[in-house]
DNA sequence: TTAATTAGGACTAATTAAGTACTATATATA
DNA sequence: TATATATAGTACTTAATTAGTCCTAATTAA
């Protein structure tokens, strides 16, 4: 729990290639070859993106792709957490799409939550997509998930 | 994503209810009546709770039951988080338990997670039982989760 | 000894996440 | 216009995780 599933994971590493090359389209083959993620997996997370969130412009057919609509500093972590995820919220008592509270017979709590999730999703807002980029250390160790898919292609 | 999973929710409805009578021991059907949990579950979360955290202190036999160990301005919710879901981590990168990075020489993202990571920790350490539990009202009607348990017992 | 209780683990069911595949639509260019 | 290359949208399958249930052992007060 409060652990990041592999498709915000792999998001990053797609949006952050695309901050590499900011002045083109690039395919979804391209982002593919490039992250070793596997295909199937970059067209998924990209349409994920596109649909759910404003950082991504696409263009379909030859020499199509994607790109970047913003700069990678103006990108937020909360931004694209939110667009895998949806709404960054600790508990579902906020989210207007459940029905009503069944237990305010017996529930003994606050609504405190919220103020919870604001303050992670504050802390989340201050941390851009360059943040979290490091092109000095192209290379560095430290990094697993987007090789967990079990074969490249 | 970054939602709270059941368990944790019910974690902190028992432990509120715990806070209520910090001067003696709850047993779980106790608990389990004046929450409205199921009994299995409350069982279930105070023994993970008793052995993850160092929050409660138990006690077997007649009248016998569960107790805090720590005032409930003392208890962080960091630290209810963790009990019930491990490290506030949103990688596994830094997970030490995980085999070795794989990707090295395709990964180009630097170890910036785990300043995030730390950012949320903080911020949840900051935040203690008693911020959430509100006395003044007890019996609010935005709270949701604990009821979800089909039946009750 | 008995009733009440936690300790610990095993198992199953339910839910969610990830991965795969297919068809439709759009675009550049020869 | 035909073709190759793309995205768009959606449905399906498999894998992983989470939640829920149950059983047996150990402990304690009366």
């Amino acid at each position: 729990m409060l652990k990041l599933n592999k498709m915000t994971d792999y998001a990053v590493v797609c949006l952050g290639m695309l901050a590499r090359k900011p002045d083109r389209f690039m395919s979804a083959s391209e982002l593919s070859k490039e992250t070793g993620l596997k295909l199937y997996t970059v067209q998924k997370i990209l349409k994920v993106i596109l649909a759910k969130s404003d950082l991504l412009k696409a263009e379909r057919g030859a020499y199509g792709g994607y790109t970047l609509k913003k700069k990678s500093n103006n990108i937020t972590v909360a931004e694209i957490i939110e667009a895998l995820d949806g709404p960054i919220s600790l508990t579902s008592c906020g989210d207007k799409s459940d029905s009503l509270c069944q237990s305010s017979d017996i529930c003994f709590l606050g609504g405190k939550w919220n103020q919870v999730n604001e303050i992670i999703r504050k802390s989340l807002n201050d941390i851009s997509l360059d943040d979290l980029l490091n092109f000095d250390n192209p290379f560095p160790v430290e990094y697993e998930k987007p090789m967990l898919n079990k074969t490249m292609n």
